[in-house]
RNA sequence: GUGGCCGUAGCUCAGCCCGGUUAGAGCGCCAGGUUGUGGUCCUGGAUGUCGGGGGUUCGAGUCCCCUCGGUCACCCCA
């Protein structure tokens, strides 16, 4: 009765941890993506990870993202804050509040929070990476964003991708066809899912989303944003498919993409990866925001980005069989069978030569030392035994089978390093090599 | 938030339907075969709050209830 268990912790439910070799891999994806950027000129912005409440709920009072999924809480001063459920938000906040240079074009890449039940490819602590282009209402840039995403699949391998576009039209074209909708829908509300009727209700719209039998047939015969489109919104869109279409980006035009935050306008667009069978298969999204930036008291800006999900992403790679990077592997893994004061300090003399080195702490049989070794994946096993430490020499076992690593050796403590730097690459500090 | 399925060693799973001696397998791990050499092979070894709590029973991994977690679908979205 007086025994007590200690209590084994665990993640918080849809929150996980990422271990070694995945969050090598996590490390390597978002490299690639911030390569992308780069080379575009868009640049990293940073954004807290809690924001006032207001913040978010520029984003669409009407949306499940904002009304059922936010960890919002009220801080010590009685402030009403949210955990970001979406970078969006925040970067045209920090935009309005430094009012940068126009045009303003920015990448990020971090976790956004959102309390759903977790399923597949769904978790409530999730990161994402996207970029933001404020102050341009060139359809031009619109394909420019587009093309980025579509470029950065392509570098990671991904083949399956399929672009879903549509256009929203201006603020008013979307009133207006909003309310065709609305009213189309109601006329054959009885048809409807009992979901879908509530859906109705309050946001028409995403009804056209709905993925229930029932909903379908009602759904096929809905109004199209099409004919909603002012000459402008109509123009525009026509621009961006056209320049889609001379780059070589290819695309899906899907008349009921319409997504989730109720501050999209014009563009739209969303990436499927058809190798994924689940129904999370949106691995990214995103559209025009022209009127965000205003609704969060700065100015009238124009503005387009787009968020892609990583662990969507990675689970479309798993699909695909892509994007299987290879850690640069260990170079030395150093035995010592006498006291280990070798191990200690030719382990350290390496790595500040820039040759990277492990080896194995509590010493151990030959045996057991050279499994570790093996289990490493050294390239080389630096063996220092009595013989060795007598004559001042280590002998160097090559463990991969390469010819050019050439056969066991003995090689002078003094020749150590010269002798492994016709081997291995240095490394500079300033800039530590990454997974490639 | 709603519903289906699942939860047994570090991992993948068998055992559960038809309760009954020390709960198993493969992989992994450790050690030895090989008193200085890994990856193959052989031999041996360690490891389980059978997710947690309660109930039924002489007896529960096995049956019942609750709960937590996972998973899939819906909702929604990346």
């Amino acid at each position: 009765m007086t025994e007590t268990r200690r209590e084994q912790f665990q993640a918080l439910r849809g929150m996980r941890d990422i271990l070694p070799p995945e969050s090598a891999r996590r490390r390597a994806l978002t490299a690639q993506f911030i390569a992308q950027c780069e080379s575009a000129d868009y640049h990293e912005v940073v954004p807290p990870l809690v924001e006032d409440l207001g913040v978010f709920l520029r984003v669409g009072e009407a949306t499940d993202v904002v009304t059922k999924e936010m960890y919002d809480f009220v801080d010590k001063d009685q402030t009403r804050i949210a955990l970001r459920p979406e970078m969006t938000a925040g970067v045209v906040r920090a935009f309005v509040q430094h009012r940068p240079l126009l045009p303003w074009k920015v990448f990020y890449a971090g976790t956004n929070f959102r309390h759903e039940r977790p399923q597949k490819g769904r978790y409530r602590m999730f990161d994402q990476f996207g970029i933001e282009a404020l102050g341009v209402d060139d359809a031009d840039l619109d394909v420019e964003v587009i093309a980025l995403a579509s470029r950065f699949f392509e570098s990671i391998g991904l083949r399956q991708v399929t672009l879903l576009i549509n256009s929203l039209g201006e603020h008013e074209d979307r009133e207006r066809y909003t309310e065709a909708v609305r009213q189309y829908l109601l006329s054959r509300r009885d048809d409807l899912s009992e979901a879908s009727q509530v859906t109705l209700e309050r946001n028409p719209l995403r009804v056209l989303d709905s993925k229930r039998a029932e909903d379908r047939q009602i759904i096929r015969d809905a109004p199209l944003v099409a004919d909603y489109l002012s000459a402008e919104s109509a123009a525009h869109y026509a621009r961006v498919l056209s320049g889609l279409d001379a780059i070589g980006v290819s695309y899906t035009e899907d008349p009921r993409l319409v997504r989730g935050l109720d501050y999209y306008r014009r563009t739209t667009f969303e990436f499927a990866a058809e190798a994924l069978d689940s129904a999370q298969n949106a691995i990214g999204g995103g559209g025009r925001y022209d009127g965000l930036a205003e609704a969060m008291g700065g100015p009238a800006t124009d503005g387009i980005g787009f968020a892609l999900g990583v662990d969507r992403i990675l689970l479309a790679c798993d699909a695909e069989g892509v994007f299987t990077p290879e850690s640069a592997g260990l170079e030395v893994f150093v035995i010592d069978t006498v006291s280990g004061e070798a191990a200690r300090d030719i382990t350290h003399q390496l790595r500040a030569a820039g040759i990277s080195a492990d080896r194995r702490f509590g010493g151990g049989s030959m045996k057991s030392q050279m499994k570790s070794a093996d289990r490493s994946g050294a390239r080389f096993a630096l063996i220092v035994g009595e013989d060795e430490l007598a004559v001042d020499e280590v002998t160097l076992r090559p463990m991969l089978g390469r010819p050019a690593d050439g056969e066991q050796r003995r090689v002078g403590r003094s020749d150590l390093l010269g002798e492994l730097n016709r081997y291995c690459g240095q490394i500079d500090p300033t800039n530590p090599r990454t997974i490639s």
